[in-house]
RNA sequence: GGCGGUAUCGUCUAGGGGACCAGGACGGAGCCCUCUCAAGGCUCAAACACGGGUUCGAAUCCCGUUACCGCUACCA
């Protein structure tokens, strides 16, 4: 496998809901972990570490309800200064609790820039999004830049523009990751002066040539810390020759936990954990320092991204300790694979929102569909409007597993929204491609709007995506028409016969004083009756007259939307077209 | 390999020890409605990964197994 893709900073991914009761298994048997830890403060376990406030927010908050009574049977074993200084069960704390996960939240939506903005990075940006606005906090946009050879501006735009089709507004200035370049290294830096951290001379090919020997013998790689144990001045010569080096973390001893608001508490023995780079030989942080630093710098308080983060997590906690800072919360959603449970990826079609964009599907359907991917707010609810996702949205209701994606529900929940939608509203998105297809012109829609509104009304219920409608709305306008050949042998069969029932039909329509419903249908039922067949029969072959399908919105709905003139008109056309044909035949 | 995560119909999910021979939705099959197609209404097929526990009682709690996913980089 080869490693010149490189990951998407935080854009993909998903989630989970998350169960306050449910321990997580061997939660008991690590150290410092708790059920009351869990909900006082998450513990550090490096050897400076003093207990950090932490835990206040997170999953005990909006469900605190529940778990209250457990928690209180359940909470002994102190030990720890802080747990000790917090009352537990303590119903004051634990509205407090409650309150701090909410509280003036801000979260943010991290994409890098190096494509387009994927269904995936979009829910991610969606939940964000609804936690920031049912909470009334803020939704902060960061573009991940770092990595210059594969970020592009193209990409920033894409993720501008996807967003914004969605309807994800941010709040505040975007942030550009690679504009904090200064405040990375100077937090790189601090690390290494206080001790947490310190360069490593190796170079990328020497570590190579040791982690494919330990892969040859079976054995996994760690970096064995041998640049950590070089003399100060054995260090000091080094750099004053010049020698090119990055920056390591010291990984301390213990464990690194949270109390994720998806998966619960969640622990990593930091002996897995090696002393992974923070700046490059270039002087350029790596993903987990600047995301970090921003994060910090930005004052966010929860990070919500996809799972496939979790283990970058403790890597991070240790660096928020390190560098004195109270964490956020982590919340990690699940990520979105294809119909074969795969990652998403091109081969399972389209993938950037772009594409849903461009296939007819309203934002407000692929928000409603997305947001269902990996949450739901409980019940049977499914059709939602954006206001009602933001009331109902819970963390509460995030999912754990990965969530496959189905265009053929996609499909469905467009088709809801489209029924459910003024036509009004749906005027604008409809609009720009019924001129494109050539069928009139903005000046001329506008003129009749009244009109094509009620048009767009009558062809909505049976439209799945907005081309649907543009597909059949052809018809209704005066240009030429094309009869679908299969219709033509179905419907036409009997040449003769149908020109003979069109031109009655016409004579009768053409005498009507009044071109309302109920008085042509009463007149076509008559002929019907008069000639004594279905009135399938004549409504068939009208159907393809006037549409050139064999399917179409109720006949009379067709005859008055189109308009007296038109659908004459078009009656002539087709019985012209059958004398014609006829005598090509003959 | 190591570490971490996950596991209810084909898919999205409800479910928080008894209300579950597991509910809703998409998709599928069929019926109704009906001038066609949608929409709508009704019906059917379809799942608790497996094995042990705990319990009077487990889809729900615990342990293990299996499978899948992620991470394991001077990518993000």
């Amino acid at each position: 496998m080869c490693w010149s893709g490189g990951r998407e900073a935080e854009g993909g991914g998903l989630l989970n809901r998350y169960r306050v009761e449910k321990p997580y298994r061997g939660f008991e048997s690590l150290p410092l972990r708790s059920r009351e830890a869990r909900a006082c403060a998450r513990l550090r376990d490096k050897g400076t570490g003093a207990w950090r406030r932490l835990g206040d927010r997170g999953r005990l908050t909006e469900t605190a309800a529940r778990p209250l009574s457990q928690r209180r049977r359940q909470a002994p074993v102190p030990l720890s200064r802080s747990a000790q200084t917090r009352a537990l069960p303590d119903p004051d704390y634990l509205a407090s609790s409650m309150s701090s996960l909410t509280d003036s939240p801000r979260v943010r939506f991290a994409p890098s820039p190096t494509g387009y903005l994927h269904v995936g990075g979009a829910r991610t940006a969606l939940f964000n999004w609804l936690f920031a606005r049912k909470f009334h906090g803020q939704f902060l946009l960061r573009i991940e830049d770092t990595d210059k050879a594969r970020s592009t501006d193209d990409s920033t735009r894409a993720i501008f523009e996807g967003l914004t089709w969605l309807g994800l507004d941010w709040d505040e200035e975007v942030v550009y990751q690679a504009q904090g370049l200064e405040r990375h290294q100077h937090d790189a830096h601090a690390l290494v002066d206080r001790g947490f951290a310190y360069r490593c001379f190796c170079t990328a090919a020497e570590l190579d040539a040791q982690r494919t020997a330990a892969t040859a013998r079976g054995e996994s790689f760690r970096y064995d810390r041998r640049c950590d144990r070089l003399s100060p001045d054995r260090v000091q010569q080094r750099l004053s020759t010049g020698d090119p080096f990055v920056v390591r973390f010291r990984v301390p001893n213990g464990t690194t936990s949270w109390d994720d608001v998806v998966h619960g508490p969640i622990a990593f023995p930091n002996k897995d954990i090696e002393d992974f780079v923070i700046l490059r030989s270039d002087a350029t942080p790596i993903y987990n320092m600047a995301v970090v630093s921003d994060d910090i710098a930005m004052a966010i308080t929860l990070v919500m991204r996809g799972d496939d983060h979790i283990s970058n997590t403790p890597k991070q906690i240790l660096l928020y300790d390190a560098l004195g800072h109270a964490l956020p919360q982590f919340a990690h959603v699940p990520m979105i694979h294809g119909l074969d449970g795969k990652k998403l990826s091109k081969r399972h079609g389209a993938t950037a929102v772009a594409d849903y964009r461009k296939e007819g599907i309203l934002p407000s359907a692929m928000v409603n569909f997305l947001a269902l991917l990996g949450w739901s707010p409980g019940g049977d609810r499914e059709v939602m409007s954006r206001d009602e996702m933001i009331a109902l949205f819970s963390v509460d209701g995030l999912q754990k597993k990965a969530a496959v994606f189905d265009t053929k529900k996609l499909e469905w929940m467009n088709g809801q929204h489209l029924s459910l939608t003024p036509a009004a509203e749906l005027e604008p998105r409809v609009t720009p491609d019924v001129i494109s297809a050539g069928l009139a012109t903005a000046d001329e829609l506008s003129e009749r709007r009244e009109w094509y509104l009620s048009l767009i009304e009558l062809l909505k219920v049976r439209a799945r995506t907005v081309h649907d409608i543009v597909r059949q709305a052809g018809p209704y306008f005066p240009g030429p028409l094309t009869y679908d050949d299969e219709a033509i042998v179905k419907q036409w069969k009997d040449r003769a016969g149908s020109h003979d029932v069109l031109a009655a039909v016409r004579k009768c329509l053409s005498e009507l004083a009044r071109w309302d419903s109920a008085t042509m249908e009463e007149a076509l039922r008559t002929i019907a009756e008069t000639r004594g067949v279905a009135a399938g029969k004549i409504f068939q072959p009208l159907r393809l007259a006037l549409t050139g399908m064999t399917v179409s919105p109720g006949i009379f709905d067709v005859l008055v939307t189109m308009g007296r003139d038109l659908s004459l008109r078009r009656i002539d056309d087709a019985i012209h077209f059958l004398e014609v044909d006829q005598h090509l035949l003959t």
